[in-house]
DNA sequence: AGCCAAAGTGGAACGTGTTCCTATTTTAGA
DNA sequence: TCTAAAATAGGAACACGTTCCACTTTGGCT
């Protein structure tokens, strides 16, 4: 009775090969993050990736094509944990732009305790062309999704054109915090500050 | 009767040293608008830089201590002139979104029309670290001043905080929307629509 | 004119992202 | 089980930003 899995990996959400292949990736991303972590966007060397995820350097381009891929990747994967850990919990927060801050400020808090991954990320993703567009428009939905939910807790069904532009100018104005902040332009304060006064620029009413 | 001009440079806006170093300076912040200008932020490498300015490799390094400095001193000065030439002209346009949008479109469309070299010093721009605060600070002066004086054409004197953040907002969303255009994500349509609407989501009065 | 410190030259050398090549291992299918 | 194709290992090689060094030129001072 050999019930060795025939071929069976058909369940994988986006279909990413083997079970081997699958724990490269993951190998992979955690060494990146872990590098990141440590000493932010220039610690993440391509050879000390590979080493740590015990993998060899033409494999890792193989499953990255580059250094901001595999940074924006990682990205990709912490927003999604962090967007997931946003969904259940309810936001709190009376009005609508109270809960947009609440939100974008969770987030930044977590983001700025650790400093140099955020740092890491956030340069590569400021860095991504074209080629990364696919990552970064995922990275780009989380965030709207996030800002929506804040808007609007109780799901409605109608996002004007208006709730759009506006999560999309926030989106904007905290990335644009984000680089000050991850660049040493910009306090954590004034950072915080920033996007308070746009959301409530954005939301009088 | 030697008139050999004894020392005297101190008329120099920013005290620069003498002729010959305002000259190298000068040249090599042309050679790297040049060569941008032709194959974008790639294309301005060091060697090509300090080749076509006809200066060593570690003279251009003693005026500009990395890549990054020389593309955002390059940037500074690229800026200062279009602030200048928005200057005297009077901004058309009845409303005061009217306004800032005509102001920001022109801008843009000014870049749009070099490509490569604005991908070139936006991506600088969003590199750049601490080290380069003071010049991007004097980049952000320069464009809130812009904004500012689209807003109040005829030499208001109280900018009140509100008014700053707006500019500051909208100074936010026009960077994002040029990253977003440098790095092929966005077309130029639809990084004009973007600016737009945040616009007239700011000054919807 | 002659001297000295500062500025500039020319180029070697190093680090890291990226490419490339060959040998070996793993995997899928007959 | 056997074999061909795909994936991986291991590492050399290259490009470009950056650093460094020995030497030369320049410019201000006496």
């Amino acid at each position: 009775m050999g019930d060795r899995v025939s071929t069976a990996n058909s369940l994988a959400v986006d279909d990413l090969g083997s079970a081997a292949q699958r724990d490269r990736r993951k190998r992979i991303l955690d060494a990146t993050i872990q590098l990141a972590s440590q000493g932010g966007f220039d610690a993440v060397q391509m050879r000390a990736v590979a080493d740590r995820a015990d993998v060899a350097l033409g494999t890792l381009y193989r499953y990255f094509p580059s250094k901001i891929h595999l940074l924006v990747s990682a990205l990709q994967r912490e927003f999604e944990r962090t967007e997931a850990a946003t969904r259940d919990r309810p936001v709190e927060g009376e009005t609508t732009a109270d809960r947009v801050i609440s939100v974008l400020k969770g987030t930044t808090r977590g983001m700025q305790s650790d400093p140099q991954l955020t740092e890491a990320l956030t340069r590569a993703f400021m860095f991504a062309d074209a080629s990364v567009a696919a990552e970064i428009h995922q990275v780009g939905m989380l965030l709207t999704s996030m800002l929506t939910r804040a808007m609007y807790p109780e799901g409605h069904d109608e996002l004007t054109e208006e709730d759009v532009a506006i999560a999309r100018v926030i989106g904007d104005v905290w990335l644009s915090a984000l680089v000050g902040w991850v660049t040493g332009r910009t306090s954590a304060a004034e950072t915080g500050q920033q996007i308070e006064v746009a959301v409530k620029l954005l939301l009088r009413d």
